[in-house]
DNA sequence: ATAGAGTACGAAAGCGCTTTCGTAAGCGCT
DNA sequence: AGCGCTTACGAAAGCGCTTTCGTACTCTAT
């Protein structure tokens, strides 16, 4: 009989559905070896009984962690945070529990984070955010997650695709190239480059693909000013204020991500600088906002709370032996940043 | 020895440490009963070989389960997500996990989520966002809450106060003062407010500062339009066009929160309106996007990561017998969203 | 020297579950 | 009737830790 104030066990369940501690436990997992009647019986019990089992319990004695590991650059950043927000739906839905750690865009402290995940034994990684060049962390990081992977565990990672696991990833090449050819297509022909943070294969990716874009002009992106600064607004804010600096005469900036926009839009507006008379802008990723600043936000969509989905949709699916890859879909979203260019 | 491709156990450092298994669980644990010397060293060989104790055995044994499970509205709401970024940091330097669960600002859903985390069997409960005025789920959550308190858990609540438990609260009331004052002392006197979802205790509370202020001019909300709709972009943007629509004379809109008065400044620039030439607007919370909106926001500044980082602190502080409350500055950011009332 | 108190440590129980192993019952076959 | 095989279930081990209890040892007071 359940102990007056304390937690529901299984054997209280069992004991209610006169069968053993055994039984009940294969009959809730689902496992064979249980007649359909004894099983039925038993979660009918156990749903009357509101049984929760103990997921520590449960996870010592070998059973699947139902915890899932998010590692993302920074939460309050909208882009990790509508990639969570889509994670955390499917998680409720499935019965897990999602566990978020920063990375705070560091490869190494992201390595730290990733020990520390698989040291508390999570069942599920999922890694959002650009990869490094750093061959070193990332291969460290690749083993690390072979070991895990090996142990049982299911990982995936958003955005990325460096890692030997399945991946969610955009285009950032094709959006790139949208960008590049939207640009082109109003007359810009001096078009500079906020840059992300150096070393990360998305500032790589999506500058790939606006070089791209130029050089079907004849142009290239060695003759046009990339600075990089960071992800950031205030990334964007230095970034632009180097290119106001050194190239004064650009007529739009590609920003490549809504952060770094945010922040290049900020430094233009201060400086009475009309967008997109003057200077057109882009960004990239459609963070929520993106539609309603001022102007409204030419940019390239990404379908964040849909990458998250996807991401522990996939890790939860049986694994293949080659990681999948899940392309997701983009957008340009052209609002009011973008313009023709201004006559000379 | 430690077994090969194993998981180190606390055995193991043991062994090497030449101690007890008990003698290493309270070195490591820091519980008295060990002398300096040995704990020294048993810690010594934990840190050379990277010991990481399994949380799952850990909780399962009795320790404290060192996992903080964070209900919040929705975790792309960036109200949130910079709440939870605080908890994030502080859980980070204490080695504790973060769970996070979605209540999308439902009642019943929260309660759900709440019963979900403690029968996962967290340790330490943090709930961010508004309390409910339904006074049967309030009360249901505060006896929840209390025997899990009883049963040795830590509870914290953020921008609410109606639980029994420790909270971190903004004092809205005195927010809601310090605007009403402010467009007051603009001239401002038909003034709207963009409301967010009723029911909300944080909607109650705004609402009675800007009530407070208004009464000190000889005005009342009563004769003032007060539209309810929800704490989204979207419901901002509802709010405004049925405040324009049925009181197109107003001079003023308060919304409750950021996110609304975003909405509002939308749809008040597909209007053609000039903020704040014609109409001034005024937010809440201080989202960081607010600095960098066209025209940038008007807004009562929370500091929503140091509130998320006190929760947690006070969780992780020694239960006081009576219900802590630690109040949170804030402070009116003028922007230019908002100036002098327009000649009538 | 000896009793009593205190200190430092080890042995072992037990947390709630999963899983292995053993066994009884039921089946078809010779 | 006797054999092996399968199926449905129970007993018990064990996951890695914390904590209780017991014991050897040291110290102080008589």
């Amino acid at each position: 009989m359940p102990r007056p104030g304390a937690r529901l066990r299984l054997v209280d369940v069992a004991e209610r559905a006169g069968v053993s501690l055994a039984t009940a436990s294969r009959a809730l997992a689902g496992r064979e070896g249980v007649s359909e009647e004894v099983a039925d019986r038993v979660r009918q019990v156990s749903r009357e009984l509101g049984y929760v089992a103990n997921p520590y319990a449960r996870t010592l004695a070998g059973g699947a962690s139902s915890t899932v590991g998010l590692i993302v650059h920074q939460i309050d950043d909208p882009y990790f945070s509508e990639i969570a927000s889509g994670v955390i739906e499917v998680a409720a839905e499935e019965g897990l529990l999602v566990q978020i750690a920063h990375s705070g865009r560091d490869p190494e402290n992201e390595l730290r984070q990733l020990r520390h995940l698989i040291a508390q034994q999570v069942g599920i990684i999922l890694i959002a955010g650009s990869g490094y060049d750093d061959q070193r962390v990332e291969g460290e990081a690749r083993s690390e997650l072979a070991a895990f992977q090996r142990a049982g565990g299911r990982v995936a990672v958003i955005g990325r695709h460096a890692l030997g696991v399945d991946a969610v990833v955009p285009d950032n090449e094709a959006g790139g190239r949208a960008i590049g050819a939207h640009l082109l297509g109003l007359g810009h022909r001096r078009i500079a480059v906020a840059a992300g943070t150096p070393g990360l294969t998305t500032v790589a990716d999506r500058l790939a693909g606006v070089a791209a874009a130029l050089s079907g002009h004849g142009l290239s992106l060695d003759g046009l000013p990339v600075v990089h600064s960071d992800f950031t607004r205030d990334g964007g804010r230095v970034a632009a204020e180097r290119i106001l600096h050194h190239h004064p005469d650009s007529t739009a900036i590609i920003a490549l991500n809504d952060a770094m926009a945010i922040g290049v839009l900020s430094i233009l507006r201060a400086r009475g600088i009309p967008v997109p008379e003057r200077m057109s802008v882009v960004g990239f990723d459609d963070v929520s906002v993106a539609a309603d600043l001022a102007p409204s936000l030419t940019t390239v969509r990404l379908p964040m709370p849909e990458m998250g989905r996807m991401a522990l949709t996939l890790a939860l699916k049986p694994r293949s032996t080659r990681p999948r890859r899940r392309p997701t879909g983009h957008t340009l979203v052209v609002r009011d940043s973008t313009g023709p260019a201004p006559a000379r």
